[in-house]
DNA sequence: CGACCGTATATTGTATCCAATATGCGCCAC
DNA sequence: GTGGCGCATATTGGATACAATATACGGTCG
């Protein structure tokens, strides 16, 4: 049974915030200033203070001493290596988990695809983090591997930001979720290489569409003001 | 040219009291008051918060809602799972890193293994922890990967915490000290296979060596209060 | 005699207020 | 005219004070 959740003006400012980072309102580099979202939010400067640490914690947000926090940003290198990463590590908790998997497991993971499937068909692009994030925590689930899937949080949350924009531009949805549904039949098989390989290839590939997109639009001249991640 | 350090309240609040769950002054599971290390230090309730909020971002400590914060602890599974996950990225690192390494990284590795030597002459325990990331760190620094480094960085935090205890009671700094020699001249003669090989059983030893020790502590009876690390 | 409810206390969560620091502009000297 | 110094302003950092929530104890009812 895991505890309900309560909650605080910080975490509330906190869903907020990562919500509108998430989706671009902020963009990259933007300055973050305190009494300023504050008052949007109807709340003091205490809890933006303390949601702006914790998404600095989740890699988001930069703070600089003395003047303030900016939205933080990755470099098309660093993203590059963060989709490698994932391919790396999750493609180890893959290998672990599908020996595990039974039927309740599938099912539950039935139940996100079709969601995406519901989610992709309504275009509803802000669900469709979630719901990927969803699809692949379930399906390392099986490995047991808590550490492993903390880290493979945070890197899960900072690529959702870049591909959410890729993917609404590029109708790259579509493919992720053909991408995921042959993940899940090679799993079914219990066919490990064949869901690890699958699952590497779907990494890597939407790193590759991803930073080609990135570098596009960057040759578009359209370079938004730089600020790199500390 | 790195940006120099201005120190907060806060920045300092949060390096006293890692160093004091590091050192092992608070015990896992222990409960943190936050109006008594507020007087402790001299400082207000706010900067203890904050620091408490940041070490939470490295997994030292867990929040509970109204309730405070407590010292993390992870379970002798999930330690070991920690010490096998660092094998296989920091194994990556050192295979990206070795073939990118001049006389300049390994004059500046020698000096760290000199400095390490000297703390193990000096019994220095203290200082070990830092001089063990800064090798490490180090190892790695020419493959270049700023993202990974991050993760590797939070994955070392943990686990000195705890290889504190064991090296302390085990002398298994020294035999530390070796294989931190063997590996760099593996890498000197750019033997890639040999410096991954020898890194990853270096770290999986020392996981090994570091479970056996808590579950024969634990055998002992001396089993401290338990809180799990949400 | 036991279980449940209410209140009292301790602790965290939030707001308001003050201090310290950074940035930008204008003035002055050279 | 240009470079540097100093003040003014904006913004964050920190302290104090107050509100909300959780835990524990004791009383009461079944």
């Amino acid at each position: 049974m895991v505890p309900i959740e309560r909650p605080t003006v910080t975490s509330m400012t906190r869903d907020a915030l990562r919500e509108r980072i998430l989706r671009g309102t902020y963009a990259a580099g933007e300055p973050l200033r305190q009494d300023a979202i504050a008052e949007q939010l109807g709340v003091s400067r205490i809890p933006v203070r303390e949601a702006l640490r914790l998404l600095e914690a989740e890699g988001l947000v930069t703070f600089n001493p003395h003047r303030g926090a900016i939205v933080s940003s990755l470099s098309i290198a660093e993203i590059e290596e963060l989709f490698e990463l994932r391919a790396d590590i999750e493609g180890d908790l893959i290998h672990r988990a599908v020996p595990h998997m039974t039927a309740e497991h599938f099912a539950a993971i039935q139940d996100v695809l079709d969601a995406f499937e519901a989610a992709l068909r309504s275009e509803n692009v802000a669900g469709w983090g979630g719901l990927n994030w969803q699809f692949h925590s379930m399906l390392y689930a099986p490995a047991n591997r808590p550490v492993t899937m903390g880290v493979v949080q945070k890197l899960h949350q900072h690529s959702d930001r870049y591909s959410r924009m890729q993917l609404a531009l590029t109708h790259g949805q579509a493919r992720a979720h053909a991408e995921h549904c042959a993940i899940v039949r090679a799993a079914r098989r219990h066919d490990v290489r064949s869901a690890e390989s699958l699952l590497r290839k779907h990494i890597q590939g939407a790193g590759r569409a991803l930073v080609e997109f990135l570098r596009a639009q960057q040759a578009d001249g359209a370079s938004p003001r730089r600020a790199r991640h500390a």
